[in-house]
DNA sequence: CAAATATAATAGTAATACTATCATTATATG
DNA sequence: CATATAATGATAGTATTACTATTATATTTG
């Protein structure tokens, strides 16, 4: 898996940054310690001076990157998703059982993040962070329909499709594919908010995961739909 | 109900203010115009300036009454789940079946709100707007687990609890009753946001709502750890 | 009416979120 | 190898934000 992932690259719509920034070591940098900085200090605090003061570079050479900080989240969760997405379809391709497909699907998504060596300059632990604690922020804005039709949350879109399009499989009959869906990608994060910060507001702990939860929740309602 | 609630103040967490906006006129004008003007350009856009001179006042002033936006929005937040809070007691209090009690909650938790006239500086529509687009952006922070010590959030986690206690007597074999509470809330929100921005996301519309998507997802959950 | 309190007006500061310009340093190509 | 081109860095500048401080002016209440 780290082998074939070293030659592929996660695309990401073109129009999210200004230049790309997986084509210069600066824009690796850019990428590697925006990931260590927003995790450390939170988007709020978090500015391109900041950064540039960081990396040993200039704030003006960040804007060549990025036009502002919303969009850098933006590209960052993006980066997050199709990463995501990848792993989801590499472990869920082969699988033809559609209820042990589903299952796999979940597990993938609503896992624990451990580092993977195959990006060097992104710490996938740090970054499934920053997409549980920031990432509402990027679509929770006045601008979300325009840059929606810009395409900006095309991978999310399509993460949420391919649980839907797997949801329909084992309950063909079940009203809400696409609400459970989407369900699943927010709830998870928000569980592992939870557990973090508001202990009382969930069961997920050391014993149970959110993927627990939320694998409990979608089969009790499939199953239901199929035979209630 | 609204001779009962013109007698009723939503008691907030005295820590959120600097000084009651209740207690005055300009309070009572900053949290009805602080409302409509984040509805209008959102939270981000939103700044002290701005309000002081939409309601003829001054910067200043503002600042008596809130220490910064962000505890502004804590504010509005906490009335917010307060209002519907009273509504929840109020309306399930005297059903003592668990099953209707928590379909009426559910109910009250997920409707589209409409115009209520007890309180006339709230436009309870445009706080629920607010509370759609802007709510996670109050606890989305490097401050969270300081501002929950202090409080801020106890009313949210008390109408929390409130939904967990009802699922609990509906299904005391149930595994994630806190969980399944904190979905509820969180996924409405969730729902009513994809429903308006990400229509593809949800399979809720004018015909299918947020509210019949979660009470179908809560009862076959529940039902299912009853007799599965 | 005096005292206390609330509000308004003004000024000021450090930081943010940029834009613009020009200098310097790599790199690419002819 | 020279030179054009591109990438980066340094510096400066602007409008706005997010406040704090001070003083003046209303308004309320005792």
């Amino acid at each position: 898996m780290e082998r074939l992932l070293q030659t592929v690259k996660i695309a990401i719509n073109d129009k999210i940054y200004v230049k790309d920034p997986e084509s210069s070591d600066l824009g690796k940098r850019i990428v590697e310690h925006s990931i260590l900085m927003i995790d450390e200090i939170g988007f709020e605090s978090f500015t391109f001076k900041k950064l540039g003061r960081k990396i040993d570079s200039n704030e003006s050479s960040i804007y060549r990157y990025f036009e502002n900080k919303h969009k850098l989240l933006v590209y960052l969760t993006s980066w997050y998703w199709g990463w995501l997405e990848y792993q989801l379809v590499f472990a869920t391709n082969s699988i033809s059982d559609p209820t042990e497909k589903l299952t796999k699907a979940i597990n993938i998504v609503s896992k624990t993040v451990v580092q993977d060596n195959s990006f060097s300059h992104v710490n996938e632990v740090l970054l499934n962070k920053i997409v549980v604690n920031e990432s509402s922020k990027s679509f929770l804005t006045k601008e979300v329909d325009e840059e929606n039709k810009e395409g900006y949350f095309t991978i999310y879109k399509r993460m949420v499709n391919r649980l839907e399009e797997m949801i329909k499989t084992v309950s063909p009959k079940y009203e809400y594919p696409s609400s459970l869906a989407s369900t699943v990608l927010e709830s998870t994060l928000h569980q592992h908010f939870l557990k973090e910060h508001f202990p009382t507001l969930t069961n997920c702990n050391t014993s149970k995961t959110p993927g627990d939860f939320i694998s409990d929740l979608v089969f009790k309602t499939l199953n239901q739909s199929n035979h209630g």
